[in-house]
DNA sequence: TTATCTATTGACAATTTGTCTATAGGTGTG
DNA sequence: CACACCTATAGACAAATTGTCAATAGATAA
């Protein structure tokens, strides 16, 4: 459905992992409602380093989300401190995620297949110096 | 060493994998001289899909390589057809590919944690559905 | 001579990331 | 109260990466 690694020429123009964090804040809030900081701050499951996560590129793939129509916001009512926005999961996001997940299998794959091959091949230096 | 797909605030700046291609390359280029055009028609071995690959973005690539030093290139003499460059290896570029596939074995690592949370909460749903 | 395949390059637009700054309410401390 | 610090979000702009398209050119086959 989604391009792969090959990109250019007139049909599949976009990368297939649009820097994981959009799949991953989707996966999140498919598991319920949240607002941004605390999705923020749970990105670390996830591999992300959060000392050097720029919080506004969270706010902004949530946004860019909303958007895309994948997610919806509201102010939360009953908050102490400032003002936060809760997100929730719509079916287009639902099913964004879904065909995110089977990119990311397929990409998975691809890399898979490299490491392998990489892997093979310094085996076979390797037996060839002790010859 | 490398970042991950934490970005921002001043350290790690870069993306993790830079667009797949640049590794499959330098790969390709360990088991050998090649040029250009060879590699490009191999890519699909790691995914690519050639109909749709543009080979601007190979030669691309393999420039912004020996620019960087990791590969250096020479015109091929006895060649029948339009001249080619003949790209090799350089010991940067080992050094250069060794450590991009300990960063993608982090990125398969890191895809895989997301892919099996999917998976497991998509079992528990299923499992809620059938009660 | 026209098309097609091999082979490479360059320019420029579009998209995505990264960085930094601003705003603002709340809490705890001296 | 002044200050630091944490929660929370947003905006502007620069930098890097990708994508698209067009140009060039030799060889070969119809």
């Amino acid at each position: 459905m989604e391009p792969g690694w090959g990109r250019g020429r007139g049909l599949g123009r976009r990368r297939r992992v649009m820097s994981f964090t959009q799949p991953c804040l989707l996966f999140m809030l498919q598991t319920g409602p949240a607002h941004g900081y605390s999705l923020l701050n749970r990105l670390d499951e996830f591999g992300f380093n959060l000392e050097r996560l720029d919080p506004s590129l969270v706010y902004r793939a949530l946004r860019e989300m909303e958007d895309s129509g994948w997610v919806a916001s509201s102010w939360d009512e009953d908050s102490q401190g400032p003002q936060r926005r809760v997100y929730k999961i719509l079916p287009d996001g639902e099913g964004r995620l879904a065909d995110w997940i089977a990119d990311l299998r397929r990409t998975r794959d691809d890399i898979d297949r490299l490491l392998t091959a990489y892997d093979n091949q310094s085996q076979k230096s390797k037996e060839k110096e002790t010859q």
